[in-house]
DNA sequence: CTGATTGTGGAGACCGTTCTCTATACAAAT
DNA sequence: ATTTGTATAGAGAACGGTCTCCACAATCAG
């Protein structure tokens, strides 16, 4: 390792220059209780003027690091870009710092790095719709504040959870395409390792979907295709689905960029969307509302689940203990994916 | 701050449990010289029962971190995505870790951050076209090993930098369209600071796509329009730009998801594309290949400029001081947003 | 006037590592 | 037998904060 020392300005040498102790120096630092305001003018001063920044590692030596974890799963779909925004906005008036890490969704990676965040004294962990089971996280809940976005663990006792209404958004979706007249819709979901299938957004959405489905009496119509999250899959069950003799008159899928990759595949072959086929999302990430795409999507405002969460963890991370579990309104925002045609005027 | 300790397993007690030395099993961790193999043994093997996990904090009061920050502008671009896959595919094999931030593209909270990783003991820091001034990079890296991906600043001194070859891209672009018998054809770029314009990824694809013009002898068709990142002003810019009266023929865009947005006004105005403008992005992206978009773009290698940056960075720390800058070669991904019509055959 | 309380400040142990330096054991060279 | 060299092991001082406790002065209650 290169050297570049030039004697660092630490809390020593501030105190010396403000005339204090190094304990107090470290209390106006934290701002603790005990120290005169007079004081605390003269050392903030004095850090400002030698122009002091605290030393992280040796904080997270003893007490916090006010570094918060966040566990994305990727980075590729632009939903987590709007989470982020709701965590980093909250955070903003806070001493606290958020730093990302990608689990590619994958079980080892993800807790790889979780693990790391742990043991670079992370204050607390946000972690976005993890592959990890119940029991995996119970554990890291057990190390560390904890909360998660984007899996249903309504028994958890360590964490809290921050979710949207997801099998509200399985009902929303079907309601929207049915009052648009179509009854042979698809649900387009994910495969996931059956360890946490129980927990996930998308067997909620699921549920949500087939109760609909059963309200309107048509049941019978319920059909759920699964594909992995890579282009390859998407396409491959949407190409089977939509050349099969049974085509559907709509699909729901799980997550915007499955529909876009989907209504491709329609267009490819030669399919008019929506009126051979609706399509609708999930997120309403920024995509949806583009005229080439104009997919109807359902919004679960991303910004407030961020805000929620970083608030939540922040809670815990000061004391509280009390699970607690919030949830979010989904709503449709329709566009031209799902149009009903005028009807046609008969000259 | 919540209590949960149980006694943290800590070198101590791996060293007392192999019968050594707290310096001997710190030796062992680091892989540095002077243990025997059989020491060597013991203490890994105390290691794996009592399930040791090294205080990342610690470490950072003498030695590394085995942490490398990575500062993105923001999370919506794609391309981002593809450079993450790059790092983290070389990290896999290395001891270091990524963790990543998140600036805004704005320069205070880009600064914030920056330090923040530096206060945190990061080993080193890969930069994605940052917001900052030379001089301001030129402090950091004073500070910490520095790799800057996408700012061209071929006189760096302390740091090295990972580039397309912006200049050959701009004029990639324009030889593309004008093969397909363009002319007017504009480049529809990105409003910045004019403190760092001049090493800017989009000033030197500017600079080639007036060099092809000129090249062409079709200077005087030059024209550059700038937006900034959010969907409005990139609307704003188009809307007028392809109403004028002087509408191009073609339109090259900065990065992919301007192209999207901008190919969204044009249909919305009810051109077609390619036929009445063609549009082209940069960075070929994953939603260039769906058919909704089918956008022809400029594939500048993502997870090599990853892969890149990585291994100059663990280079630097391990100390090299030289500064190095690596540039990789641009290619056109041709498709449906630039084709050219067959020709009409006269009945 | 005395004892209790409150507000302020500081001494010094401690956190879990790394790292320098010294000590020891043994082999090889003289 | 003595010296020199080499490989291994460990002692103990950092690193830069936090935090517990204690001391002291000023104020308050009785």
């Amino acid at each position: 390792m290169k050297k570049r020392e030039t004697s660092r300005v630490t809390i020593r040498t501030v105190a010396a220059d403000a005339g204090v102790s190094v304990a107090t120096a470290s209390k106006v630092l934290r701002d603790a209780y005990g120290v005169s305001q007079s004081a605390k003018d003269r050392v903030r001063e004095s850090m400002r003027k030698l122009s002091y920044r605290p030393h992280a590692a040796a904080r997270g030596m003893r007490g916090q690091t006010y570094t918060l974890g966040v566990l994305l799963p990727d980075l590729h779909n632009p939903f987590f870009d709007e989470i982020m925004n709701g965590v980093h906005s909250f955070l903003a008036a806070t001493p606290y710092q958020a730093l990302l890490g990608f689990g590619q969704s994958q079980i080892d990676q993800e807790f790889a790095l979780v693990h790391n965040m742990i043991d670079r004294q992370m204050d607390g962990l946000v972690m976005v719709a993890p592959r990890l089971t119940g029991q995996q996280i119970e554990d890291i809940a057990g190390q560390v504040p904890t909360v998660l976005i984007g899996l249903h663990e309504p028994r958890a006792i360590n964490y809290d959870t921050v979710n949207n209404d997801d099998f509200e958004s399985g009902r929303l979706a079907v309601h929207h395409l049915h009052e648009g007249g179509r009854r042979r819709i698809v649900f387009f979901s994910l495969v996931l390792p059956p360890s946490i299938e129980e927990s996930t957004i998308v067997v909620h959405r699921e549920r949500g979907y087939r109760a609909a489905l059963n309200e309107l009496k048509l049941g019978r119509y319920s059909r759920v295709v699964l594909a992995g999250q890579d282009r390859g899959s998407i396409r491959d069950q949407a190409l089977k689905l939509l050349r099969s003799k049974t085509r559907p008159e709509a699909i729901f899928c799980w997550t915007d960029f499955v529909a876009f990759e989907v209504m491709s595949v329609a267009r490819e072959l030669g399919l008019s969307v929506p009126d051979d086929v609706a399509i609708m999302g999930h997120d309403n990430t920024a995509f949806c509302d583009l005229n080439i795409a104009s997919l109807t999507s359902i919004d679960q405002s991303g910004p407030l689940l961020g805000e929620h969460s970083a608030r939540l963890l922040i809670e815990r991370i000061e004391g509280r203990t009390k699970a607690e579990f919030l949830t979010v309104v989904p709503k449709i925002v329709a566009r031209g994916s799902t149009k009903v045609s005028a009807p046609e005027t008969v000259s």
